[in-house]
DNA sequence: TTGACCATGTCAGCATCCTGACATACTCTG
DNA sequence: CAGAGTATGTCAGGATGCTGACATGGTCAA
């Protein structure tokens, strides 16, 4: 048999699934859940994007995307014009309020992630994200 | 600012979520669930053990896991006696046929995370088991 | 231009998992 | 021995996310 490292699903499983507690910890005083955190941040990267699109890099389906969206426009960190210009899809974009919240959402997360790689070394640290990468490129398709 | 690598939060999500869906798919025919059979698992490394061990294990809660582990009796894939021996705890078992049910299982989650090392050299991949260890590490308690 | 094809947004229904709460059974301290 | 503390199993309710389906709008080949 190949010298595979033992369990290495498992130990994903359990690093995402504290990574993502944490997180939601973190971000309870500002009332944003992970996923919401995870739209704001793409959000910000890519503004103007469509739901579905945002649904596809946040790892959720258009409905649900779209539930959450509305959730946000609700609460004034998020705007969508209620009509495209041209095609269907509805740019979404951070409102002044929803950037200043993922700001601080922001800087919280970023605790969170240092907390997770205080105990590798900068090098460990690049060599995890490469393998992490290498593993996403492998399963797509 | 420290020289962190950008997005490790992000790149261990999309690692774990890409897997998850892997394997949903590889289990599929078997009409088993990922939980299904991450319980399955623990149960044969733990003859005996608890709901509530498992669903710490398994990273559900206990009500979900008793909900899951009645599927599993319904199939007879699990066994459970009704009275506890001693404490309130009620130890759970794999039958016969959850044995054959895991063995089959395990050869195709087995082949799912060999295609997710499948870029990485042997180095590599336990470079990156240390790396998700040492996270797990920083982040319980 | 027309018709197949694809992407987006949306509706309805369902499954899953969670939080909160409670009773039971053991353990351990005083 | 009495009481608090902890762990387990269970019930009820609600939140979240998914699948399936449909209409709309754009694109592209025939």
């Amino acid at each position: 048999m190949v010298n595979t490292p033992p369990q290495v699903g498992y130990a994903l499983k359990h690093a995402q699934s504290l990574l993502h507690l944490r997180m939601e910890e973190a971000l309870r005083p500002l009332y944003l859940t992970v996923s919401q955190y995870s739209c704001l941040h793409h959000l910000r990267r890519e503004p103007g994007i469509s739901a579905a699109a945002l649904a596809r890099a946040t790892f959720v389906t258009r409905q649900s995307m779209n539930a959450m969206l509305q959730q946000l426009i609700d609460r004034d960190l998020v705007a969508r014009p209620s009509r495209a210009e041209s095609g269907r899809a509805l740019p979404a974009m951070l409102t002044a309020v929803g950037t200043d919240a993922l700001d601080a959402a922001q800087n919280l997360v970023d605790g969170v992630e240092q907390r997770m790689l205080a105990g590798l070394s900068a090098t460990e640290s690049a060599a995890l994200a490469r393998g992490l990468a290498a593993c996403v490129n492998s399963l797509e398709e």
